[in-house]
RNA sequence: CGCUGCUGCGCUCGG
């Protein structure tokens, strides 16, 4: 069965919808039951087609065949309201889901943040972090910190993102690749090249390699910000390292 | 560890 899902999965990963179709009725022909990640799988198969609606029906379907929905099924169609603008749905279907019986994970918390923070609501995104913060059952992981850098950063709000930064190391949670190359980014766009330096040189400290992201940040900070030799210079510390992609 | 949901830069091509 995890064979089948998996390339399930694969076709709907490729958006191949036809095969998606014939290969589950074929999952029948085999005498083989779909399970819950089955129904998982086409649940985000819909949600990439944007019929939420029949993905939503389906999750509702889903006890009739034995199954009781998981984080995962509401967590994906979350992340595909999300992903298309659609955040009141997603909200919605969110605080719906105590009455369903599903706890919100940190994952949903994170979809939903993410989601208010990339349509601009920053009201919105961090609305849902407090209710994070004031949770007592669910906690933020260090991508809820990097979507958090990441959104407040988009918003120019220099000073919160500081904060949040703080509160993450304060709570044990180690800077990954993706918070350093997020705030490495956000301050360049904010004009903060300095800033994005002092965090690039922290990142080299903790013995993170400067990979291929954090570097054409920097490159194109730069550029933008008039500084051509230290752009050409930090082009001939990648290629001594390596790292430098065609 | 093995099938399913969340985060970062740039480039290319489409709308």
């Amino acid at each position: 069965i995890r064979s089948y899902n998996a390339l399930l999965n694969a076709f709907v990963v490729s958006n191949q919808w036809d095969r998606v179709e014939s290969f589950f009725a074929y999952y029948d022909t085999v005498g083989l039951s779909p399970n819950l990640q089955t129904f998982n799988v086409l649940i985000k198969g819909l949600c990439k087609r944007r019929q939420f609606d029949k993905a939503k029906m389906l999750l509702g379907g889903m006890p009739s065949h034995g199954f009781t929905p998981d984080r995962f099924s509401y967590g994906t169609i979350l992340g595909g309201l999300a992903r298309n603008g659609l955040l009141l749905d997603a909200l919605e279907l969110f605080d719906e889901m105590p009455q369903r019986g599903v706890l919100p994970d940190v994952v949903c918390y994170n979809i939903l943040i993410d989601g208010f923070f990339k349509k601009g609501d920053f009201t919105k995104a961090l609305m849902v972090w407090e209710r994070l913060l004031r949770g007592d059952l669910v906690y933020p992981n260090i991508i809820t910190y990097n979507v958090m850098l990441n959104g407040l950063c988009k918003c120019g709000k220099f000073n919160e993102s500081v904060e949040i930064w703080d509160r993450m190391m304060k709570n044990g949670h180690r800077p990954d690749s993706f918070t350093y190359s997020t705030m490495i980014h956000g301050l360049c766009e904010m004009g903060n090249v300095d800033g994005a330096l002092r965090i690039y040189s922290v990142m080299n400290a903790n013995k993170f390699v400067s990979d291929v992201v954090t570097c054409n940040a920097l490159l194109t900070g730069f550029c933008r910000a008039g500084r051509i030799g230290e752009c050409f210079g930090l082009w001939g510390s990648m290629e001594s390292s390596g790292s430098r992609n065609i």
